[in-house]
DNA sequence: TAGTTGTTTCAGTTAATACTGAAATAACGG
DNA sequence: CCGTTATTTCAGTATTAACTGAAACAACTA
C-alpha cells in the first residue's frame, strides 16, 4: 500500500490525535489506514505501510476489532486475514462513542453513586457536589442513549439541524 | 485537607478517568480534589493531600488554568495563593468541551481541509473518503457550537429533554 | 534593603506505555 | 501427518510522559 504525501499527513495526524484522546497511536494509524485504503488490507501490509512491527499490528487489529469497527474480509486466493473499516463516518462515530461511554462513563456513573450513597447523611458538602456531578453526566447520558438510537439516519439529520436547535428548544422548553 | 474513604475515592477514581482521556493524572485529580474542597485551597496543602511533590502541583495548576476552569482565591491573613475551581458542573463541562474543541477538533478540521483539497481531482477515492469525514466532523462541529453557547441554563434544559428528542425531531426534520 | 515566604523552572530520574523480534501456536494444503 | 504460511504471545527494549527536588526567581514585609 502506498502512501501519498496527502494520505500520509492524515495518516500520521489521525495517530496524533488518537493519542491525545487516550488511544494508541498505532492503533489510531491502522484505523486511519484502513479508512483510506480503496480495498481490505492484509496485516502485513499494514506493518510494511506503517513501519512497524507485525506483531504490533497484530495487537492493533485486536484493538481494533474491540472496539467493533474492523471486519475480516477473506479475498479469493489469499489465504491472509484481509481488514476493513467502517466506511460509513456516522456508524463509526456512533460505535466508538458507544464503546467509549460502555468503558468509562458507565463505570463513572456507578462509582459516582456510591460515593454519593456513602456520603448520604454523614457528609452534606461531599453529597451535594457528587450528586451535581453525577446528575450532569445522568442527564448527558440519557440524552446521549436517546440521541444516538435515533434511527436510520435520524442522528445525521439531528445533527444537520444545526442553526435551528436554538429555535426548536424554544418551541420544546 | 483530610480526604475521607469516599472522597479518595473519587479523586483517585478522576484521575485514572482523565488519564483515558489523554489528561494527565495529577491535574485530573488535583482538579478532583478543588472540586470536592468545601473551600479554596493552597498549592502546598494539595500536594501534602495527593502526596505529590509541590512543584508536579504547580504544573497541574497551570495547565488547569489554562483549561479555563480555575480561580485564584485571596484569603484574608494568607499569602500564599488559594484556588478553587468552577463548581457549577454544567459551566465546567462546557469550558472544557470548547477548550478540547479548539485544542484538537479545529486543527484536525483544517487538516481535513487541506488534505481534501490536496486530494481533489487528482486521487477521487482519497478525496470522497476525506470529504465524507470532514462534513461529519463539520457538521458536528458546528452543531455543537450552537448547542453549547445556548443561552443560560438552555443547555441543561436541551440534554434533560431526553426522550422527547426523537418526538422533537419527527416536528422539526 | 535584607530577610522571609511562596512559586516556578528545569535537569535528572522514575514510571508507564508502546514496540520489537523471536519463538510458540494455529490454520491450512498436499 | 508433515510442511508451509499466517498469526499471536511474550520477554526484553525503547520511547515517551510524568514526576521529583534543588535551585532560581518573585513577591512581599519589616
Amino acid at each position: 500500500m502506498q502512501l501519498t504525501p496527502t494520505t500520509q499527513k492524515f495518516v500520521l495526524h489521525w495517530g496524533e490525535m488518537g493519542s491525545r484522546w487516550g488511544i494508541n497511536r498505532t492503533v489510531a494509524q491502522t484505523h486511519a489506514l484502513l479508512y483510506i485504503a480503496d480495498r481490505p488490507l492484509p496485516a502485513d501490509e499494514i506493518a510494511e505501510t506503517l513501519r512497524v512491527a507485525r506483531s504490533n499490528v497484530s495487537g492493533s487489529l485486536k484493538e481494533l476489532e474491540s472496539w467493533g469497527i474492523l471486519k475480516k474480509v477473506p479475498v479469493l486466493g489469499d489465504r491472509r486475514d484481509h481488514f476493513e473499516t467502517t466506511v460509513d463516518v456516522w456508524t463509526m462515530f456512533r460505535t466508538i462513542l458507544d464503546e467509549r461511554k460502555r468503558r468509562e462513563i458507565d463505570p463513572t456513573l456507578e462509582l459516582l453513586r456510591e460515593c454519593v450513597a456513602e456520603a448520604k447523611g454523614n457528609d452534606p458538602h461531599t453529597h451535594r457536589r457528587l450528586s451535581n456531578l453525577l446528575g450532569m453526566i445522568e442527564s448527558m447520558s440519557t440524552w446521549y442513549q436517546h440521541v444516538i438510537t435515533l434511527p436510520g439516519t435520524a442522528l445525521e439529520k439531528f445533527i444537520k439541524l444545526g442553526r435551528k436547535v436554538p429555535k426548536l428548544l424554544g418551541t420544546a422548553a
